[in-house]
DNA sequence: ATCTGACTACCTACCGGACGGTAGGTGAAT
DNA sequence: ATTCACCTACCGTCCGGTAGGTAGTCAGAT
């Protein structure tokens, strides 16, 4: 460990940035991008406002890194999940990206739920690598349709851009009904690739 | 003209509360609760802000009529496609029913968009009004999917709550990526309902 | 062993502007 | 005379962001 001093001084300024990324997930989780402000999140923390600006240099800054991190463990989680059911049937892939989806959704900190509730970002455009890691994301969810589409699980006749928004759209909208008290997410995992691809 | 006169000022009063809650709508759907300011409102009718308050008490107000306005019409315009479907088959009655909520939702004005875009309200809780109206809009799709299980055009192995939630999050996500150029509602409505209730 | 200078991770104090909302006035119509 | 449908002017609060200071750490020079 010769480096372990230099290792210390970033894995500290990385837990202040980490700190400052956690809630400032979970005040845009519950509020959006205009609700949560550096206030609030400073706040949380335990530090003032001004310091948020050692870290980050704006606000959409902290925004962008949020959203981006909440995307990626999705993906990163979905992708996994088919590489550990690779050469599986077509229909248990389906289920085990669903479930991989809605398990990062649900369980990852405030994260993923918190890019999906900021798509809109305040002043202009929604920065490019944003746009990047979604589009990144959807392409997953592409070739999977189309796989499942060849083997005759989802059915061909289907328009696969109409397919990826409506079932996109379904995962993504259970963060306005999901509870846990309520739903167990591998039972709605199979309910719903069931609904979509049904064992005959 | 008594009557008249007296119906023209009302018609006036009306004109210009409609004129409101018209933009409103407009800056609700582009930019949710927080980012809708009294300001812009005020700005794209032609007054200035303090107007505003001589027809409504608060923003609160304005944004729980435009919200229960925009469900009201979606649930007004389900409601008269099962009226004039009664008795056709299951599968057409979910269609029509799928068509009428994407109609509603892309056609009128930016209401109904815009109640989808604002589920959180500034300070405090939701309105009792609101959750009132969404509770009975879904109560239509509760029975349709009731119907639709029990006549065996969908699984009736499903869960009834998940189904509609899946549904009805999936029709709704389409605010994201609707695009009038891009994509045509009957097409969809009919992707979507042959996607869940497949012909044989 | 001690001083120095750079660097880190914060701090206090403040900025101009936008926010929702209020007070009180005004001209036209009834 | 009263009511309607607006207006101007202003309130306190909060917004994102900036300026500049400071205690602690630590490497290297003296």
């Amino acid at each position: 460990m010769s480096i372990a001093t230099a290792k210390d001084t970033r894995d500290t300024e990385r837990g202040s940035r980490r700190l400052i990324l956690d809630h400032a997930a979970r005040l845009l989780r519950n509020g959006g991008y205009h609700r949560a402000t550096l206030r609030e999140i400073a706040e949380a923390v335990g530090i003032r406002k001004a310091s948020l600006y050692y870290h980050f240099a704006s606000k959409e800054e902290i925004v962008e890194e949020v959203v981006n991190d909440g995307v990626r463990f999705v993906h990163e989680a979905v992708v996994a999940a088919l590489a550990e059911t690779e050469g599986a049937a077509p229909r248990e892939r389906l289920e085990a990206a669903i479930h991989a989806h809605l398990a990062a959704l649900h369980g990852h900190g405030d994260y993923t739920s918190a890019s999906i509730k900021v798509f809109t970002f305040g002043a202009g455009p929604v920065p490019e690598s944003v746009r990047a890691v979604r589009r990144a994301y959807e392409d997953v969810w592409r070739g999977l349709i189309a796989e499942l589409q060849q083997a005759g699980a989802l059915p061909a006749e289907r328009a696969p851009d109409a397919l990826r928004n409506f079932l996109l759209g379904a995962l993504n909208g259970s963060t306005d009904w999901y509870r846990p008290e309520r739903f167990r997410i591998d039972a709605l995992a199979r309910e719903f690739s069931e609904l979509l691809s049904p064992a005959r």
